[in-house]
DNA sequence: AACGTTCGTGCGAACGTTCGCATTATTAGT
DNA sequence: ACTAATAATGCGAACGTTCGCACGAACGTT
């Protein structure tokens, strides 16, 4: 752990002031040519490098975006969290910001003191929220503060700031259409309870493309409940002890694991998944391709979320936007189909015209 | 973002020098016990909270902790990383540090250059290493700069910095002599290459337990390749085309992955898995118990890890430590047994004190 | 009564930058 | 040749802390 370089050195090694050193460095002033070269040759001699905190203190920012994300149950990994995270650092880096990462705290108390925390401490410059839901004591707490920030996901329409969301009614809509243009007629769906602002953008997507297809979806088909394993798997029971004329062929599901839940009762009650009832899921988690059968799911362009999420925050701190963007970017997911949701198990008896897109 | 409040008004308020309010706030020296009330009372009027950076700035460390790590390809999720990095924060939380993180790049030159930016910058006090490897140019380069660092995996056994690793070679001695309580005579291992550090650790627990058992394990028997989906499926598929007499009844796997591709190959085979053929996989991915049948699965405790990690990485920090550990610290796994590798469905059927621990 | 000790507090400096303005050197315009 | 404008560089201060040392008061000790 070497001595620093500092400013200094590289003034005296090339004869000029610190100050001037500095203003050269950051292309804050014009200067002799050969000045330029001195400068810059004694800076790569002396392998300089800014430190980093006097440079925070006296510009008052720190280069730092905080992100706190709710962790996910043991038994239930968080699909896309490792590719957000990663996608979020390339980003930041490349305009030389770093991530800190802190501790979620359930308690809402004790979770905004995180955030005030950081942000009177001068430690991060803005954050990113993921999972913002309705009333959000985040959202309410930053607005409030005025204190710069993006988020993954929509809350209040009244509340405005910048955030990218995936547009699950979308996502849902590709699924259930994908169902439909499968022959399905009655379609469930294993949903999360009414309070959920995410759930309810999904459940958009399977009522509109239900209306469109001329069906009129029966209160038995909608079953709520949280989104686990657990719940998919007693879910599914109920649809399948439904008397036959309105048992439901399909099921879309909000999520994998509710998805997976379904899949193993379907076996349970003796019916194929995929030949008989079809089942989507939604997330596309990383083990849905191996499962027996595969699970089509929504996939969402979580890579370019979590770019363009930090470029958003950094065009906002650093007022590059003087009309800034405050209404939420919606991004469009895909759906992957595999042989839980398709009639037939070899993907050519499927007319293609059918499976890029019903 | 209203105006912060400085160590100077607190100073005014209380009647006393900044500096003295300073050492108070630090409890680096003893004042009146009424000046400490004052002091404590006007910081708490004004809600003064130091300013991080300079504090960073005069002290010299940025109570911040850096942390990479290699991305999973998108088909296979990292099973812990959720939990392991939650730990880790918590912990700093603690403690008054952060978690800096930052890009993982494949390019061992690029990747230096994170860790040296970082450290000359003085962004971090401290690293934090995961899946380190023999020859790991990140180790190499930390010791020569003499750069506090602690890491999660062991690397040669001649490079010495404090580490915590898990007891592969236990965990994969668990699955063994569990299978072998079952029964099971012939039992192959689905294996990562020879240049695994990790790897050679699990395995050796395998051979051990063999060896122990006195069944001489055949060459056939151990497949070597990539810890996927695919290779799973093949190797398995390799083993059961092996002679009846010689092909194996079980199979321990170095990860799930592997694992799941090695069920459905049993299964495509026309086998039971569990009843005919024992699994085990490693990692305890979340999905694992809910696959058909539930994966028995060695699971390794990241919470833990993670806390201790931090632990040591502060001690050597603050030198509260004066003899520091400077060798592996060793963790136990432990074995969640399901129905893929028990010979009956029913959890009673089996003996209380084979399911424990062979 | 003079003298160490301890306790409580203050002072100046330093950490390594960036920022605004002042100063000098250079060039162009009359 | 003299001033005005421009270009190139320097200077002092500031950002908000922490650190080492010094200083005065109160205290007990010989």
């Amino acid at each position: 752990m070497s001595r620093r370089v500092t400013l200094k050195e590289v003034a005296v090694r090339s004869g000029v002031s610190y100050q001037t050193v500095s203003k050269v460095i950051n292309g804050q002033v014009q200067v002799a040519p050969d000045t330029e070269a001195r400068i810059w040759q004694a800076v790569r001699e002396l392998n300089y490098r800014p430190n980093y905190t006097a440079r925070s203190l006296r510009a008052q920012r720190s280069f730092t975006i905080g992100y706190s994300w709710r962790p996910s149950p043991p038994d239930q990994a968080n699909p896309i969290l490792d590719t957000f995270l990663q996608s979020m650092f390339h980003a930041a880096e490349q305009r030389g910001y770093y991530l800190l990462c802190f501790p979620y705290h359930s308690d809402t108390q004790r979770q905004i003191e995180s955030y005030r925390e950081l942000m009177e401490t001068r430690r991060v410059d803005g954050f990113v929220l993921s999972g913002v839901e309705y009333n959000d004591p985040r959202v309410l707490f930053l607005l409030e503060q005025k204190f710069p920030f993006v988020a993954f996901g929509r809350s209040n329409p009244d509340l405005h700031f910048p955030s990218i969301d995936v547009d699950g009614g979308y996502g849902l809509r590709l699924a259930t259409e994908h169902l439909l243009a499968q022959g399905h007629r009655r379609i469930a769906a294993l949903a999360w309870p009414e309070e959920s602002r995410v759930g309810n953008n999904r459940m958009e997507g399977y009522f509109s493309a239900m209306r469109v297809a001329g069906i009129e979806t029966m209160a038995e088909w909608i079953q709520r409940g949280e989104g686990r394993y657990a719940f998919g798997y007693e879910a599914a029971r109920r649809l399948l002890a439904l008397p036959a004329e309105i048992r439901p062929t399909a099921m879309v599901c909000l999520n994998d694991y509710m998805a997976v839940g379904a899949i193993k009762a379907v076996q349970d009650g003796g019916f194929q998944v995929g030949s008989q009832i079809g089942i989507t899921g939604f997330d596309d988690t990383p083990i849905a391709q191996y499962l027996t059968p595969p699970l089509t799911s929504v996939r969402q362009p979580v890579w370019e979320i979590g770019e363009r999420l930090i470029a958003l925050l950094l065009n906002l701190l650093e007022a590059k936007e003087t009309a800034q963007e405050f209404e939420t970017i919606l991004m469009q997911p895909q759906l992957v189909v595999r042989a839980s949701s398709r009639k037939a198990d070899q993907p050519d008896l499927i007319p293609k015209e059918v499976m890029r897109d019903p």
